[in-house]
DNA sequence: ATCAACGTTCAAACCGCTTTGGATGCCGCA
DNA sequence: TGCGGCATCCAAAGCGGTTTGAACGTTGAT
């Protein structure tokens, strides 16, 4: 059943039906009803197709996931930040489409994506220190949203982010105040940007102290269990080892644990750990006691924050640029205790 | 630029124009090819709204995620079997659209997708046993394609699976070798299809030595880290403690390691480990060494297969429905090893 | 009684492409 | 010379909605 055959039915023109359906003014209230009765007895649905063609707009925002090509990652935030702006586009009627690809035809699926006008604006993901696609998308001419931070962006743009670096120093400062001097940081790979910050909060926290962090007592690495876990052990095997760690996320820091259980190291006492943790849903830091102490930002509220902006955005084309900085907040679990007397 | 002003630039009609660009015989090589450069010239690409609009078709599959309303759970597999899919999506020029969605609106969903016409098949997630999605899909009339497949259903329908009850059987019948007979099942949600079948496999490879499985020594929840862990705890507390585990993936392995660590048991000599690997790929099971002996298959490898079969289907939409069983690979791990003598 | 204003409805154009059903010109062959 | 067949191109009619501009009947004010 589409528009014509419904308006025939109800000996009406297209135009009222249209009108009526889409709670226009010019409509008597009466015809507006049967209107409506009428749609629903016969399960009339607009067609997005034709509604898209004729409004010019697409209803739809693309996602644009990197693969990066070398190890092929698929980091599983995603899957919880998608789930957050899902929930935003559904209430709002709009589709999310999702693109995996390699990253070097990333560029171009932006362009396509625009050009061909499937979506109205996109979420950009894990970006980069003076990340390309800013500027890319910024010429372009479509709105965005940035889920993260550039360092060194030169244009203002919106973006939803973490204070990283806050959270990294604060977390450093509490296990400096356990007593812990030899600190690791088992970070994400650093050519992002989340990476870049955590680390000069570690750095930062570090210095405050007069204390430089040691480089051999840095990794960074995909955020996955066996590179947290290799990175662990290789430190743990330096003469003189870490007595806590600071991980990029609840995977690698599962990975950390490993190495450290496999000493016989007993969380909390022998080692510390802290992780950050995003609160994702097949992964929680456990239930009423956290498993670890945390740095803790739900990534899945970030993807709603991130969707409302972005539909705002499309909705007032001409506003300035918006930011969103949100808070970790410290959670202390098992994981830390103080600095084990010297020995 | 659209195709009319390209038309008008090269003195052609869009018709002409339209044909040389898609390939069409009736048109001179000559121009055909000037029409190619200019097109590349000015960069032109085609509305995907006016070409689905005039071709009535979407180019687009929807993923329909459900999202159990109680725990709000984003299964992270979801993640790496969209990667999987989407590679064949980008490779055929379709596109993905997703919709996260809570379960109760979830039929609804489907309904609307294939209605409105936003999509031209879609892949069904998660099936539980006599799925209603399934008859729903088929009465509806729109190509689709499961991953897993609902024991009950009575329809035939397409769909891609991993041999669940074998992979599992296999598993078992290992441990029961390595002398095993307290064997513990950490199950996910037996709501879910694939939970099923690994229960029975389960449970026929016991039967099949004369064993009967203990309940105490049956779990079924979601797959987290944190439900692996509670559910294995509860476990070693009973009076005769599991010696082996077999659990559901990675993550819920994950937690049953920490409950038998956290006792100070070895894996591989006071207590065994097999779990489910999806072969995640920011989740590796190890890397030239597997930490878990496991039961192995790409939920990556079989998004692709879905995809691939689904599109198969919207080319030849009179073909029988397709199926597709994927065997798991036992990879042996350290964390298996032969029952620990009776004390 | 006249006419502007209003409320309500409609015909037709339009969105940007595909596709049907010719039209045109040229060639070879009878 | 005439004509069927072929290669090449085009005009126009869709696809299913939205939106513009106008028509029509009523109403109320003058």
């Amino acid at each position: 059943m589409n528009l014509k055959e419904l308006a025939q039915q109800l000996g009406l023109s297209p135009t009222t039906v249209s009108r009526a359906l889409n709670g226009y003014p010019e409509v008597n209230e009466a015809t507006r009803e049967r209107v409506m009765a009428a749609a629903k007895r016969h399960h009339y649905r607009p067609n997005t197709r034709a509604i898209r063609l004729a409004t010019g707009r697409a209803f739809a925002i693309g996602h644009v996931i990197p693969l990066a090509t070398r190890h092929e990652i698929m980091n599983p935030i995603f899957a919880d930040f998608i789930a957050g702006a899902g929930e935003t586009y559904s209430k709002n009627g709009y589709d999310m489409v999702l693109s995996v690809v390699a990253d070097e035809s990333e560029e171009q699926t932006y362009r396509d994506l625009h050009s061909r006008g499937t979506v109205d604006g996109m979420i950009l993901h894990a970006p980069e220190m003076d990340d390309a696609r800013i500027p890319l998308l910024v010429g372009i001419g479509i709105p965005f949203v940035v889920h993260g931070r550039a360092t060194g962006a030169a244009l203002p743009y919106s973006w939803v982010d973490v204070n990283n670096r806050r959270a990294f120093q604060r977390a450093t400062e509490f296990l400096l105040d356990l007593g812990h001097r030899r600190i690791a940081l088992v970070n994400g790979l650093e050519n992002m940007d989340f990476a870049i910050r955590r680390r000069t909060g570690f750095t930062d926290a570090m210095a405050a102290r007069g204390l430089v962090a040691d480089t051999g007592l840095m990794a960074s690495d995909e955020m996955t269990e066996v590179s947290g876990y290799r990175a662990a052990r290789a430190m743990l095997d330096n003469p003189v080892a870490p007595t806590a760690f600071l991980a990029a996320s609840m995977i690698s820091g599962m990975g950390v644990r490993r190495a450290c259980e496999e000493r016989g190291l007993v969380l909390g006492r022998d080692v510390s750990i802290i992780i950050h943790d995003d609160d994702l849903s097949y992964m929680k830091n456990g239930e009423d006691v956290p498993i670890f102490t945390a740095t803790r930002s739900s990534v899945r509220e970030a993807g709603r924050l991130a969707a409302e902006m972005l539909l705002d955005i499309i909705a007032n084309p001409a506003s300035a640029p918006q930011q969103r900085l949100l808070e970790a907040e410290l959670i202390i679990g098992q994981s830390t205790g103080p600095a084990p007397a010297k020995v």
